[in-house]
DNA sequence: CCGAAAATGTAGCCTAGGTTACAATATTAA
DNA sequence: TTAATATTGTAACCTAGGCTACATTTTCGG
């Protein structure tokens, strides 16, 4: 008969330090809002670049196909971000626009924040892009205040 | 008959500001194998703290169901992080846990890092939790020598 | 103005990661 | 020792987000 299968240790300690699975929770909630966040941030770019935005643009500028680009698109549209017609270009609703206004803002912010430590405008530009998402208001405000003050300058 | 669907303006521009799609590759890249971390830091914790790391207590620690632990499993066991038995506790593997070590001293890293900014035990860890992820080498390194430097103190 | 090329849309497939419902195995307590 | 409980495993479904292949619609050049 092979030995217990499990440490005695376990069933007597039925209170052990199980933490906040809400850490994790936040997490996966942040990274369900990140394509959105992408997406109506590229938009806002193209608009601003090119005059509108397209599937192939999006595509390119996102790096995937144009068919990732438009059932995204579809939700988007589903969730009040974008508006779209078959053929046409894409346009941002107000609610869009508010959040891509906003993500600007916090990228910018976040990309600031890096270089002024010292790193190089390509690595903070990469790390930002995953960063930026998971940055709650208290640390975006902490980055914001110390760029003002000037520090590590 | 419609206006044209397009403005003039797009043809005659083919060669437009279509930067790196690479930023957001590598921010997809990430997201990837934010689980397969999570997991074995996860393991490798449960190991430290109760001796031995169990399918229930994964799930209550990342806050999922003990079905999303036993697929993910699967998946971690096809790329050698960990070493499972049908109804036995669960191991790591060397891969694993060298992978758990590099993840938990990054995360130690943000984590002090964000607090020597002012930024509460919660938050930093809240915010560690998603930004640990899209850390480059060279930012976690300005981090600890900023750390080690004893900026902001 | 009409045919080729480009852009967009659709069908169908894949993986990751979440779920509930139910089956099987281990552990524990009477 | 055996019955109840806890844990683990499995089946089947869902969404998000990739893809290729193919169909349709627009745009553009001769």
């Amino acid at each position: 008969m092979p030995p217990p299968l499990r440490p005695t240790v376990t069933a007597p300690n039925p209170r052990r330090a199980v933490p906040p699975a809400e850490t994790f929770r936040r997490s996966r909630r942040d990274r369900a809002t990140e394509t959105a966040q992408d997406y109506v941030e590229a938009i806002a770019d193209l608009f601003a670049s090119m005059g509108e935005a397209r599937v192939v643009d999006l595509a390119r500028l996102l790096g995937v196909t144009h068919v990732t680009v438009n059932r995204t698109l579809a939700r988007l549209k589903k969730n009040g971000f974008v508006d779209t017609k078959p053929y046409r270009a894409i346009f941002l609703t107000g609610a869009g626009r508010r959040l891509a206004a906003e993500c600007k803002q916090r990228h910018k912010t976040v990309v600031s924040y890096l270089r002024s430590l010292g790193i190089s405008e390509r690595i903070a530009e990469l790390d930002a892009e995953g960063i930026e998402h998971h940055v709650s208001p208290e640390t975006l405000a902490t980055f914001e205040r110390l760029l003002k003050n000037g520090a590590h300058d």
